[in-house]
DNA sequence: GGTGTGACCGAGT
DNA sequence: AACTCGGCCACAC
């Protein structure tokens, strides 16, 4: 069988977060099967246009570990994502988000979405 | 091919 | 809560 290439199945993941939650670049790292990898996670949104032209990737639901918008405080890409995220409901308070109330808790059929790789 | 740089993370202070 | 630090690894010089 085909193996999808690492940046394919983050972003298989990356489809997977609910709409009003929020997951962690470490969470879709480890999801996608590549543990460790948080870094490679957002590469592979950063390219997510080319390598799944198809859809549309919502990239703003990642953020770091600490409930934070990894881009700097103010900056466009920033405001967009934060923006993005409040059009679902998802708050940025005092520049976190509750992760307690809005972290994606995958459930076993989530996480069993492709057994290919 | 060494070196610096990230949309990172966890532990330690 | 804020701040280092070491580990991480693909990429661009």
């Amino acid at each position: 069988m085909v193996e999808k290439s690492k940046a394919f199945r983050i972003i298989d993941v990356v489809l997977r977060v609910p709409k009003g939650k929020v997951a962690s670049y470490g969470q879709v790292a480890d999801l996608a099967g590549l543990p460790g990898r948080a870094r490679f996670v957002s590469r592979a949104l950063k390219q997510s246009k080319h390598i799944r032209p198809d859809v549309s990737v919502p990239w703003h639901r990642i953020v770091n570990a600490q409930g934070k918008i990894s881009f700097a405080t103010g900056s466009d890409a920033f405001e967009l994502q934060r923006q993005t995220l409040l059009a679902e409901g998802v708050e940025v308070i005092n520049g976190r988000i509750a992760m307690k109330q809005y972290g994606w808790v995958p459930n076993l059929s989530d996480i069993m979405f492709d057994l290919s790789y």
